[in-house]
DNA sequence: TCTATATACATCGATGATCGAGGCATCGGC
DNA sequence: GCCGATGCCTCGATCATCGATGTATATAGA
């Protein structure tokens, strides 16, 4: 599973949303290290749905239309289990981190290498 | 940065390796959910060093020449960084998976959405 | 001695993922 | 009326990754 597609779910785990505001929320969320476009989140959308881990009604809001998504339970477990490997990941970075300070600033604003 | 890349940084952090025992320390520190090639990364690992994140020196062992890479400062200047963004995402995702139940299965096998 | 696997490095065409432009539409503010 | 935000969507171009392929040597087992 890639991070968009994580933060994706992670962001249609704490409410459901419509795909628009599903793209600012991941965007928020993760700083901007994470900022996958509309063109990739809408595709991945319907491919979530199209798998069975999203479903999805639409809502009329001032006389405009949205597409609102759901996480089923079948999402939610995917999610679970990759909120579990990120953790176990965590461990392990925390262990290698140990033998050295902290800096307190974003990654994707650190050069990071070779884009 | 992708998490192959930020993998491939958590490990030489821990210790200098040669390229085939990065691609094995990825592949077992992250119990398989993130496993890139060789294909992948023996090109990365020329690409940072390019980039000035490490630096490489030949080995002998056993007769078998081993290039092997370091860490330098802006590489783990680069690490700690992409640490601090991976803790600040880790509190939104606990904060996230407050309102559910954890599982303890590696997501990779969870039959992630659409691949 | 032969075979198979592991070790060690590397390239590159094919494939998969993502971006961003472009398109359509409506609302709200100036 | 114009512009930016909102809301949805597609798709060609670009980027990232894989896995096959290649070379070479060491080790283990038959």
């Amino acid at each position: 599973m890639s991070l968009s597609k994580f933060f994706v779910l992670c962001v249609l785990h704490q409410k459901p949303m419509h795909g628009y505001e599903v793209v600012q929320a991941v965007e928020q969320t993760t700083k901007g290290c994470c900022s996958p476009t509309e063109g990739t989140v809408y595709p991945m959308l319907n491919e979530f749905e199209a798998g069975g881990y999203l479903t999805s009604h639409f809502d009329v809001v001032q006389g405009r239309e949205r597409k609102v998504y759901t996480l089923t339970e079948k999402g939610t477990i995917a999610f679970q289990t990759a909120v579990d490997a990120w953790l176990e990941a965590t461990d392990c970075i925390i262990a290698s981190k140990a033998a050295a300070g902290a800096l307190a600033i974003s990654y994707d604003k650190a050069e990071p290498p070779c884009e």
